[in-house]
DNA sequence: AAAAAAGTAGACCAATCTGTCTACACACCA
DNA sequence: TGGTGTGTAGACAGATTGGTCTACTTTTTT
């Protein structure tokens, strides 16, 4: 068990929880029983952690619905039931590799991170176009062209986001169920 | 010229910017040049301050979007058009009462205190619900009976979530547009 | 077998955190 | 006139922050 990784996955699970500024160094030390002097070693300082932490969840997440999608009919109807099925999931604490639902953790951490410009709010934007065009290979896959695919997918990623966030900050279990209806509905003209 | 107030909106715009975690007592002092024991006086620790805070934010929001609202046409598109318009003019900067934006201060603090159980985060839902309720009195006016309009209003709110969540993390300004696109192409049925 | 890499515990540092306190000033009102 | 409420500046306390460092051990590689 690599401690490198140990430490991300930890720093993770509080980050995710708590927020990134209200967890210390001290936390994740003691919560893992790793050395201080190693987490130096393997970082830089907390930014560097922070940064290995959403790379981390930016693979962990788009594997997880990479695999979702797959799993799926290979239609745009097919793919929009696997999507929100998904959400669904993750929402109602049926997915354990994700960790007990907290909302989006890019979303959150651009809170933490309000400047566009900072390295962090930029890595949360490219792991958000990472899902959008995740989504549109699908949906070419199942027979659209290229500007429909991708108009689709920021469409349902809207929904997507729109969802998480309502079933996060209200604890609206049912959002994605809702959310779907709504991507049927536009889908279906 | 309210000290308290005072406090509270200098507060607001660091914590919007910054988030809440990152923001300490001295920052909020030094910015708004008030005495510590002020502070104290009014508020009996951060967390009653950031409790002021969130308050203040729900009031100003609130007040905001009804004006927009009621600015409109009395009806379901008119309403529409009203309600994506004013997310649009504030995610371009165009609304200086809402301050720069940011994203959803009420999403980004549910991310700093991830729990539903803590008061902070029940603040947030509440402000949501308030949202969706104002929402649903005012298409309720336009015509709408009680079930179908609360219904259209909580769909709305989801599509403005997204958006605003888009906006923010992604940086697409553009987000208002495309979301009112699809409330519209929703609502016509 | 030797060298290099990765690990340990925890003392230590300077800075910062929230929060307390003293001592004083001004305004308002009974 | 005297009390109450609101304000000031800033020293201070105790805990915690991110980060450095020493001295030592274990693991891996050559």
């Amino acid at each position: 068990m690599d401690k490198r990784q140990q430490l991300i996955t930890t720093a993770f699970d509080l980050f995710y929880r708590q927020g990134i500024h209200a967890v210390g160094i001290n936390q994740i030390l003691q919560m893992s029983g790793i050395a201080k002097k190693t987490l130096y070693h393997h970082f830089s300082g907390k930014e560097a952690l922070v940064a290995a932490v959403v790379a981390y969840r930016d693979n962990t997440y788009l594997a997880w619905l990479n695999a979702r999608l797959a799993r799926g009919e290979p239609t745009v109807t097919g793919l929009i039931d696997a999507l929100f099925a998904a959400l669904d999931d993750w929402i109602n604490d049926r997915e354990e590799q994700l960790t007990r639902f907290h909302g989006c953790f890019f979303i959150n951490s651009c809170g933490e991170y309000g400047e566009p410009e900072h390295e962090i709010h930029r890595q949360c934007a490219r792991h958000k176009a990472a899902v959008v065009a995740l989504l549109a290979d699908y949906l070419q896959q199942a027979g659209l062209t290229m500007p429909a695919a991708e108009q689709l997918a920021a469409n349902l990623c809207l929904l997507k986001e729109g969802a998480t966030a309502q079933a996060h900050v209200q604890g609206d279990k049912q959002a994605a169920i809702n959310a779907r209806a709504l991507a049927l509905f536009l889908a279906a003209h």
